[in-house]
DNA sequence: ATATGATTTAACTAATCGGTTAAACAGATT
DNA sequence: AATCTGTTTAACCGATTAGTTAAATCATAT
């Protein structure tokens, strides 16, 4: 009942290196947000790496059901697709520091990246494969263009961060009001939908 | 002449700063870089904070004659609007961690933000007026759909960064090799151009 | 040659940060 | 009440880092 310090600790950690990352997040930082000692948040989780590693796992964990969704329901290929763009573009929205925070530690922690890749190899080996075979019979009947699973996949996963990734720049140098924003994010969403499927499906 | 150490921390503090950015980087391994002692950085350029605005200015400033193209030469909007985007596309080839290094430093320090602006704000607004403007016109003639200058920018640069920017995960995750990852970049350029004409164009 | 000014070096300071430790505290069990 | 266990605190340590300083070195002009 009583681990409300542990997980305050843990929470913090999430929101702070969320939103500054690890190098530029302080054990002491963490604790303060915690409301507690910085010296609890070692008795509790030995290193602010470790820690980290914890929030870091924890949100990639969320991802991977996303992509299942690419294989794994029983919709018509072009429908299963527009589903992934959509719901993939829509957790993204909820989860808008989460996509920048991805590549930002995997570019400077190599722990970053073995974590990254246990957590995804198989499951997006497997998601690979399925797909790859889907498409290759759908072009080989005419149905679709070439395309490789690797290439749609990197394209939908693409189109639907960059928005997120650069908005603070772009919010920054063009004067872009709240309303206009989310009326770009609801239109790049459908944007990216007609974009993917148009590349995939003769005009 | 002898301005060559002086020259040399500047050169090695360009280097250190766009491959680690401001935080992960010490006053002691750009000196080393540069082949002499860290005290030689403060005393020619005072502290890590100046040197790091002179890389960011530096760099910032090479970006700005791209985007003059997009409004300044004579050739008719199509081909004005694909020319941009291959060669900001180009430029990116060639410099692929400044998209990140940017984003990453405007995210966060406040400085950036400022120089960001300060260099940017006019001559944006005048090529966003500019654009806009004939935008306009181009849609009320019934020539192209409708669509914000602002919106037009901010897609095509979106389009043509975010494949750098998420690059390093994706290829730690996919294996690509070097030869696919040089022909996904080439697909991608003609990919971007004929998805901005293509939102730009009536079918 | 020597004086002058710019450049370079090594040793230092002060501050920050991750992490440790020992002692204090609280709550439950006996 | 005494003890034991888990939790919290405050003080400290060692390493790293940005920045300083004073002395040494080098180049150049007189």
């Amino acid at each position: 009942m009583e681990k409300k310090t542990e997980d305050n600790i843990l929470w913090a950690a999430e929101q702070e290196f969320l939103s500054k990352g690890f190098a530029r997040t302080t054990t002491a930082d963490i604790a303060k947000l915690a409301g507690t000692n910085h010296a609890l948040l070692h008795y509790y989780y030995r290193s602010k790496e470790n820690l980290f590693i914890k929030v870091f796992e924890k949100n990639i964990q969320t991802i991977i059901p996303l992509f299942c969704s690419l294989t794994d329901n029983n919709l018509p290929l072009k429908e299963r697709i527009q589903n992934f763009i959509e719901v993939h573009f829509d957790y993204i929205v909820q989860n808008p520091r989460l996509p920048y925070f991805i590549i930002n530690e995997i570019l400077s922690n190599a722990n970053c990246v073995q974590i990254f890749q246990k957590q995804f190899q198989s499951i997006i080996n497997e998601i690979n494969a399925k797909l790859e075979a889907e498409l290759r019979q759908e072009y080989e009947t005419g149905h679709i263009n070439n395309i490789t699973a690797g290439n749609l996949i990197y394209e939908i996963i693409s189109l639907n961060i960059c928005a997120f990734v650069a908005m603070p720049v772009a919010t920054q140098l063009l004067n872009i009001s709240q309303e206009e924003y989310l009326r770009f994010v609801q239109q790049r969403k459908a944007e990216n939908v007609v974009t993917i499927l148009g590349r995939l499906y003769k005009k």
